[in-house]
DNA sequence: GTACATTTCAAACAAGTGTTTTAATTTAGT
DNA sequence: ACTAAATTAAAACACTTGTTTGAAATGTAC
C-alpha cells in the first residue's frame, strides 16, 4: 500500500487540468470524476461543493506561492534603498517557477488557473483571494509606489490593473499563444521565456511618463 | 405605428446589455427574452441559435467600426512617412468613440462585449472575427512594425498580445474598475478617460527596448 | 470477530439549458 | 374580403448541470 494517491488528490489533479484548459464554468463534475476514475458523489463528499473544489485547487498553489512572495516583498520593503521597478517585478520569477516543484506542470498550470479565475466571472474567487492574501498584495502596491514616486496613486491603480490584464490574459491563452509562436516564428518558448518577455513590457508600461494632454475632464 | 422597434431589435438590445454585464455563457435566452418582453422562441426564429445571436450583437458594432478603422489604417499606410507608435494607436480613438452614435452606451458596451468575447472561451467568435476582419488587422500589425523597425516580428507578436490582454481585461472589468476608482480616488473617469490612459501605457510597453538578458533558451 | 465510523457507489432529484413543435395570431398582397 | 405568408405564443422536448439519498463496501479499534 505504498504511494497511494487518495481520492481527494485524484480529484484535485483531474480538476486542475480540466479547469486550466476548459475554464471553471465549462468543466462539469462528471468530466472531473470521469478523468479521476472516481465516483461522482465523491466531490461533494470530500469538498462540499464545486465552489469549494475550485478554491481547493487554487489553494494548493497559493498556500505555497503567497507566503514566499510576502517574504520577498517584506525583505525589499525593509532595505530602504529605492528599488527600480524591474527589480520589484522580478521578485515574482523565482517563486513562480518553484511551483514546478509542487506539481509536474505547476507554474504553467497555476498561471493558467489564475487567468481563468479572473476571466471567468467567479465572484467568490476574487473574494477568496483578497480575503486570504490582500495584505501581501498591499505590500506589492507599496513597492511599486516607491519605485514610481512621480506617479499619483490613481494612475498606479489603473496601470497595475492594465498589467493584471496582460498577465491574466496571457496566461489564460498561454497555450494557444505558444502554439502560434511555434508555428509562425519557429520559436519554442516555455513559460519561463514568456515571463522574461513580460517583465520589461510591464515595467515600461507602468513607468511610462505622464501625458497631460487629451484628458477632456 | 411610428417608431416601432422590431422584435429583432428588442432582442438585440436586451442581449447586448446582459451579455456585457454577465458574459455570453452565463446569460440564458430566457433572461434575454424576459427583458426584451418577447417570446422565448423568437430568438431561434429570428437568429437561428444563441451562437448566431451573439455574433449578431457584435456585428452591429463591428460593421460600423471595422470599415472605419480599415480606412484609417490604409490612409496611414499610404503616406510614406514613418508613423510614431502613439499616432498609430490613437487611430482607434475616434472610431471607437463614434460608436456612441449607433447606440446609447455604444462605446462602453461594445468594448465590454469585446472583452467578454475574448475571455469567455467562445471559439466561434475568434473565428468569426478573423474571418471577417483579418485583413484589417493585418494592416494594423504592419503599421506597428513600421513604427518599431528595431523589433523582430516575433517580439511584436508577443507584445501585441500582451496589449490585447490589457485592453480586453480592462474593458471586461471596466465597470468594476470605474467604481473602485470613483470610491478610492474620488475620480470619475468615463470610457474616454480610460482610453486616454491606456494609449501611453500600451505605447510604452510595445516600444520598450529589447533586453538581451535572462533568456535561457 | 464484533461494532463502529469512514468511504464508495448507483440511482434519483430538482432545476436549468437551448431548441423544436404545433397551433394561434397578425400582417401583407391582390 | 379573402388568401397566403410571416410572425408570435405556449408547451413540450431532450439534455446537462450540481447536489442528495440510502444502501453497500471498506477500514479501524477494541
Amino acid at each position: 500500500m505504498v504511494n497511494k494517491t487518495t481520492t481527494q488528490d485524484k480529484i484535485l489533479d483531474a480538476a486542475e487540468q480540466l479547469f486550466a484548459s476548459t475554464g471553471f464554468a465549462d468543466t462539469s463534475l462528471r468530466q472531473i470524476t470521469g478523468m479521476a476514475q472516481v465516483n461522482l458523489a465523491a466531490v461533494n463528499y470530500h469538498f462540499g461543493s464545486k465552489k469549494e473544489l475550485i478554491q481547493s485547487v487554487l489553494q494548493r498553489y497559493l498556500s505555497v506561492l503567497m507566503p514566499r512572495l510576502d517574504q520577498e516583498f517584506s525583505q525589499l520593503l525593509a532595505c530602504q534603498k529605492q528599488n527600480d521597478l524591474t527589480a520589484v517585478l522580478s521578485v515574482f520569477i523565482k517563486p513562480l517557477l518553484e511551483l514546478n516543484k509542487v506539481q509536474h506542470h505547476g507554474t504553467r498550470m497555476f498561471l493558467q488557473l489564475l487567468g481563468r479565475g479572473y476571466t471567468d466571472v467567479q465572484g467568490h474567487l476574487r473574494w477568496f483571494f483578497n480575503h486570504h492574501y490582500g495584505r501581501t498584495l498591499d505590500k506589492f502596491v507599496l513597492l511599486v509606489q516607491q519605485a514610481c514616486p512621480d506617479l499619483p496613486a490613481s494612475e498606479i491603480f489603473w496601470r497595475l490593473h492594465f498589467s493584471l490584464g496582460t498577465v491574466v490574459f496571457t496566461m489564460a491563452s498561454n497555450q494557444a499563444l505558444q502554439e502560434i509562436a511555434a508555428a509562425d516564428f519557429n520559436e519554442n518558448v516555455e513559460i519561463e521565456g514568456v515571463i522574461h518577455r513580460l517583465i520589461p513590457y510591464l515595467a515600461a508600461g507602468i513607468a511610462s511618463p505622464l501625458t497631460l494632454s487629451g484628458q477632456t475632464h
